[in-house]
DNA sequence: CGTAGGTTTGACTGATCTCAAGTTTGGTGG
DNA sequence: CCACCAAACTTGAGATCAGTCAAACCTACG
């Protein structure tokens, strides 16, 4: 599937202009950057951990996660992206990922050069400020994933992450937090929560008894947002009002 | 204690020209930096969460560290950090702190609005790119620290901390990574790994009954550098060679 | 319509927490 | 300089949350 070019750059200015203040010339440099429009199959890998990583990803459509491998096998997932969010700039200036960036359903996205990425924020402040405030909000949610998995016991958890989910999807325009279908699997919120599937099942089952959501496989309905926030410990400041 | 400017901009000079590559001009115009010396006790706070943060602060002695507390009360650690690190470029670009920054020793430091540093970046590319470069390491941290909570057993988590802790001390300059004093205490190293302090030092005695640590109080003899390595599953990618 | 991946559930295990008490230590005031 | 006190460290016993193992079921896709 293809779009034309002028949807590729709508895409980023709208995502930019949302993060910082951007005038006609930042516009029009920012559609004069080298992107390709791709489309990646399920669970295909966008970076791999340990490699170099020479592109950033403007995501059009689908979900990806990131996620890096202890020595003892197991993986955590350190963030679920969405279409609107741009990937990989963590890695801006760094010579090797030091995580992976994998599809979760097909995906499509925009590709951009790592290199012509720097050069423009080299060359407008104003763009660099974008990006790198765009950095900083996803090194929030690191800090907050720190405190879900450090402190908060498992059905906090998954409410929390349930929380983040529905906001983030509502807020890049991908439609009502209050039903929609989860596009990872019960082993990847295990795995982005730090407990096992099968607990994350016994979880989702537990909110569910609650009366806090209702659940059908991946369609999941909020049915009491304030108790799940509650259960979650969530409070969205820690998205800064961009996510 | 007040040390002469040249001291002040010397270690801000220093720290962002191990990030990139800076040169007389920029040297000159950090110089131009308005910036103080300060000192604070054990426990004071230097942003609080929730609150508007104003300033940067260059650490020149003592430790601090950063933390968030979930609503249910606990608190969780997501950060060390030491003399010559740089912190709170994490909330440059927002209104409202996301978390708080907090001593653990007595600190001397150097305090720079936030304001003259994104006037700064915005005036010089070279030197937006190193902070900017900073605060992806600092992210790269947060990233391992989930993995670190969210995957490894006890003994790991706290091995892994320990291993951090003496490699970024020995790249700080502050003294060999086989020897040091803890500046925190069991149940802030706790915090940090979401453990209880109780367990902590359990955790510190297997791995003295391993032989692998040396240990009285907060003095910590690194015995067997690779088998703590191996049991944290420590390996220092992650740090980016600037940590 | 067979198969693989995902979901669901049960029984059992075990790592970590909780609670509790005792010990050590560093700082402070008499 | 010493005595006291609060904070930190240490250790034990019992409780519990989450993991492990195992099996059944479902369903989308080839």
């Amino acid at each position: 599937m293809r779009t034309n070019d002028n949807d590729i750059f709508g895409s980023v200015i709208q995502k930019l202009g949302r993060l910082g203040e951007l005038g006609k010339v930042e516009q029009d440099a920012i559609r004069r950057l080298p992107a390709t429009i791709e489309t990646a199959s399920n669970h295909a890998f966008l970076v791999r951990e340990g490699m170099p990583s020479g592109d950033c990803y403007l995501l059009l459509a689908g979900y990806v996660c990131r996620h890096k491998v202890a020595s003892n096998g197991g993986r955590q997932i350190v963030s679920f992206h969405m279409a609107g969010d741009i990937v990989d700039l963590q890695h801006l200036f760094f010579a090797t990922a030091d995580h992976s960036v994998q599809a979760i359903t097909e995906v499509k996205y925009a590709q951009i050069p790592s290199l012509a990425l720097r050069r423009l924020a080299k060359d407008y402040p104003l763009i660099a400020e974008a990006l790198w405030r765009d950095t900083l909000v996803d090194a929030s949610v690191f800090r907050e994933w720190v405190l879900n998995i450090g402190q908060r016991d498992a059905k906090s958890r998954v409410a929390h992450m349930l929380c983040e989910f529905a906001i983030r999807r509502e807020a890049a325009g991908l439609g009502s937090p209050e039903r929609f279908d989860l596009p990872m699997s019960q082993e990847q919120i295990g795995d982005a929560t730090g407990l096992t599937s099968v607990h994350v099942n016994r979880m989702l089952r537990a909110l569910g008894e609650d009366g806090v959501i209702d659940r059908d496989k991946r369609d999941v309905r909020i049915t009491d947002w304030k108790r799940l926030r509650d259960i979650g410990g969530f409070d969205p400041m820690y998205l800064h009002n961009v996510a």
